[in-house]
DNA sequence: TTGAAAGCGCTAACAT
DNA sequence: ATGTTAGCGCTTTCAA
């Protein structure tokens, strides 16, 4: 900046004037100078102006990894969420930092805000750490978490209605006439216990019982929930309907089926999770509790910001969708 | 940090070298000072840090999107070498800075760099902008850009071999007995280009012509790749195979093939390319050119701190591998 | 082994 | 409208 300023014939002052869009600097200078940066390809120092501004434009987005399962990391619905994030980060000017930690250390998480490194942080999934959460909150990191809202939570959460997506899904399965319907996921997670919740909740409403057997309990890993599903029908588990806490797991169990002798949807019907991309171009299409991507960015950025300026933000929980396709519907064409 | 060392009873200068590890301060001294620092939640300014040491350990990871035609953003191709390219990077403890940049001015990639934002760019996609990554290039910035091979190119790039997986892919369909295959692609994108030449290399290897019918020249985009496809059936083009430059085109095409009354693989055999998670799980499994997304990262990055360290970076081509599942051969279970 | 002090590049009073 | 200057939190040379 010295240099250009001397290039400039100014002082650094006005410099840092003219490239920060100040009025107060002269409007020929200030073209004069910023097209004097543009021809020497300069631009201002982050470092230095952040350390002296004590502000920066950094948000930090942790997907919390599972060190010993590899859980999660391939799920679609990662990349779609961190694309709306980081458009709704960089259309309100901030840069998206992407972090990937332990999630048995997810409080490490909070250094990148100690160290100036982030202004805030937004964790994807709760994972088995409420309480580390907790612990940030209680700290005053700027935090918000997409995933579930639970009893004592400090922290903010923005969240799909899982319970509402649970119960959906599982009522159109009855709606089809299904009785005996499979769930598979891991109600461990926060969030998948709440989708399970929802579909015990249909269940009942129509009078059914849940049945433990019908519970596939499995971490969102593909090639596991595959032999999941084919291990209960090898077991001669009736079943004529199965809904999945991903549209991964949709597929790998379709296939699974499929390969042991059961057609889809005429014999199970199948219900995914997320509605992912290319959801719709499966085979066959499927039938899902639509995300709401496109909002989930905006809200948890949102949600961020309102922290940053200083207000309390309750959890949020936003809308899902039931989209039907074919994977649930017997009359559909089938081969 | 002085906060820290008035309560150590030591001065600034010995809080620093304790905490960054330094020998020449006594290890009673040392764990003491860490120890408070960990009580008080307190990490070092990284700004300041980076302002004084004039070094960072951030890198730009920048994914071009096209404000146009919304091109490519949502291939799962993408999370996956995210996540090779984060564990890659934070393995060696370097952060991933993530950037969505319109690729009509993928210069604007330069500025994380000019700024000390980062300490150096990797590019996923080469796009149209061939020359304004060498001009990145000659303006010595750090770069790596995942993609194509071209010529007449300064910057370092990694990538698969996509003459290589264009002919693999193509000789496959051949040795199942097909004659017409169909080519769903872009070839003006660089990668494409190359893994269409192999396409037609492999036809001439087998004495066959390319059809410019068969050629649908479409983005990587789902709904519009779906749609050629069923143009093509429509116009009555005869066909009886595809292959697709990435699994959820390949997807895609299948689902539109079906809808249109061609089965698969038995009428048309399909290829896909990338190998993504859930290839393996689609219906039909799907044959497909995998792309080597676990070395992917780790070539990157190497590439990238090489020419941080000083070294000229030749561009290197990584092999790619044909995975035969279903999607292809005819003789497989069909419904 | 530890401390004092200079300075990284920038911004923002304050002065002109 | 522009310049002077102090200082953001850290590292590091030099001195003790």
């Amino acid at each position: 900046m010295a240099d250009l300023a001397r290039l400039a014939g100014v002082s650094v002052a006005t410099v840092s004037r003219a490239l920060n869009g100040s009025t107060e600097v002269s409007e020929a200078t200030r073209n004069r100078i910023s097209e004097l940066a543009r021809q020497m390809n300069y631009t201002i120092n982050l470092s230095a102006k952040n350390l002296r501004t004590r502000q920066n434009r950094t948000v930090a987005v942790v997907i919390p990894y599972d060190s010993t399962s590899r859980q999660h990391v391939s799920e679609p619905f990662f990349l779609t969420m961190m694309g709306s994030l980081a458009d709704s980060l960089t259309s309100r000017g901030y840069d998206m930092l992407l972090s990937r930690v332990d999630a048995e250390k997810l409080d490490m998480a909070a250094s990148l805000y100690d160290s100036g490194t982030a202004i805030g942080i937004i964790m994807i999934g709760q994972w088995h750490h409420h309480d580390q959460l907790n612990v940030m909150a209680a700290r005053n990191v700027p935090l918000v978490v997409w995933g579930a809202q639970l009893a004592q939570q400090i922290y903010c959460s923005v969240g799909g209605d899982n319970f509402d997506g649970g119960a959906k899904a599982t009522r159109h399965l009855i709606e089809q006439g299904r009785k005996r319907i499979a769930f598979l996921g891991d109600p461990d997670l926060p969030e998948v216990m709440l989708r399970h919740r929802g579909y015990e909740h249909a269940l009942r409403e129509a009078g059914m019982q849940p049945d433990p057997r019908l519970l596939l309990k499995q971490p969102f890993e593909a090639n596991m929930a595959s032999d999941a599903v084919r291990r209960l029908v090898a077991d001669g588990v009736a079943f004529d309907a199965l809904f999945a806490c991903s549209d991964v797991l949709a597929v790998a169990a379709i296939h699974a089926l499929r390969s042991s002798g059961r057609s889809v949807p005429r014999e199970v019907a199948v219900v995914g999770y997320d509605d992912v991309e290319w959801a719709r171009h499966a085979e066959p299409p499927l039938t899902t509790i639509r995300q709401p991507f496109a909002n989930a960015g905006a809200e948890i950025v949102d949600a961020l910001l309102q922290q940053l300026s200083g207000q309390k933000v309750p959890p949020r929980t936003l809308r899902v969708e039931l989209v039907v396709r074919n994977s649930s519907i017997a009359g559909s064409a089938e081969r």
